[in-house]
DNA sequence: TACTTGCTAATGTATATACAACAAATCGAG
DNA sequence: CTCGATTTGTTGTATATACATTAGCAAGTA
């Protein structure tokens, strides 16, 4: 293991046995470089890395110390339809029931930041799990952006994954939450009676302005949104991050 | 701006502009000091940053290469509700309504990696904002790692806070899904008509096992889970994460 | 062809040094 | 005692250098 390596594991391992509790100061760079024997760059190394995980937190002039736990967030990753089914070495395919241009309603408008009235793209899609519908796609298109959406042929490629590659989307923002799916989503999902749906509700943005803003709806009894978190950067023991 | 900055907002507006497409290659360490002017680890630093932050993929011997976008995965943040209700400015309370220690059935006893019919702590607490109730938050405890977990006052902190203090949480795994409250839920949550719910369950995990398995319940009509979500880490210009 | 060898270029690690920017403690004057 | 200036310690940036490790290529060899 590498010098600067040696010098992380141990205070990983302070931090992580309790032993250094929140905000207790860690040695300073030409510290450890005295106790370690190595150069203040090597150290500096090792302390710079672990506050890019989020483990410490440094302040010129004043010293290193053990970050607060982040107890107030988590992070849970979300993931495109098409490779979570085929991840669960299932069966996708898309139907695409809708694909039209239409003029924006003033509160898309407001959310696509397009002038009143103006012409968006506008497509649902049926995502099928081994031939069981499992979500709806309800989405609109910013035109100025992605001008082609409409001749697109989405069931090769999800829509997501077509305007990931022509335009470099940089953010996203989600609500998620429980309701019950109007008549049309229900017929879609063909679902008879009505049930709880998961709702995702997903707007994309690339440098240039707002790229998309669609409507998720999964049947509750086949759907759920699945995670893994960890609080903390995993330390890069065995080579792999 | 400093010098290395310069050298990565130069590389990131060739990506993000497409002008550089995936697996480009990206002038080597010394070439960029070359172009720049500045020494070597002066440009090693930038495109190191670059590959931390996943932009760029690095090759000892071959050379610095655009990393593919990841299309197929956007984190994310749950956050605490306690937290998440502060920041609205809205006032945060919790009742607690049951706190035992029950003997955990089979399912329970896998899901927490105990002796089948050991001793769990076991709590019920209801989150309110505003006085309305907006969380059932259903808990078990592993009391080998949590042994005080019983006499903790959660009207004052919530469980997740206190158990984030009392051992290091390491890991969690979420499952979020949208369900009909049961009888009792409903109650809990002041419901008098059966309305979707979203249901979060999470266990989390310390190093030496997991700690704890919970199942929070939200109205929908009173709820959602909102989150925003940047598909890289975003450039650090103005001296903020 | 198939394999080996050696060279070149690229990244990875480590060291030494210099100076800048800043925070907190120290000291001195009033 | 209080306020302000100075000092000291710590992190941030930048440079120069040395050597290690590896990928890719080219040339040579069987």
């Amino acid at each position: 293991m590498s010098k600067y390596e040696q010098i992380k594991e141990y205070i990983y391992q302070k931090i992580e046995s309790g032993e250094w509790p929140e905000n207790h100061p860690v040695s300073s760079e030409n510290g450890l470089a005295g106790q370690f024997n190595v150069s203040r760059m090597t150290a500096r190394r090792a302390l710079q890395e672990l506050a890019d995980e989020g483990l410490v937190t440094r302040a010129r002039g004043s010293g290193t110390f053990v970050a607060p736990l982040k107890s107030q967030s988590a992070l849970l990753t979300i993931r495109n339809i098409a490779d979570e089914i085929r991840t669960r070495q299932h069966q996708h395919h898309a139907k695409v029931v809708l694909m039209e241009e239409v003029s924006a309603p003033p509160t898309l408008a407001t959310f696509l930041h397009v002038p009143n009235g103006s012409k968006v793209w506008h497509s649902v899609i049926i995502h099928f799990e081994n031939d069981q519908p499992v979500q709806v796609e309800d989405r609109y298109v910013n035109p100025r952006l992605v001008p082609e959406y409409g001749q697109q042929d989405f069931t090769a490629c999800t829509p997501h994954e077509y305007l990931c590659e022509v335009t470099p989307l940089t953010e996203a923002s989600h609500q998620i939450e429980a309701v019950l799916p109007d008549q049309q989503t229900m017929q879609w999902l063909g679902l008879s009676e009505p049930e709880p749906c998961l709702q995702i509700n997903r707007r994309t943005w690339c440098s240039d302005g707002v790229v998309s803003q669609a409507t998720l709806t999964h049947p509750g009894s086949k759907y759920r949104l699945g995670g893994h978190i960890t609080f903390r950067s995993p330390r890069k023991t065995k080579g792999e991050v």
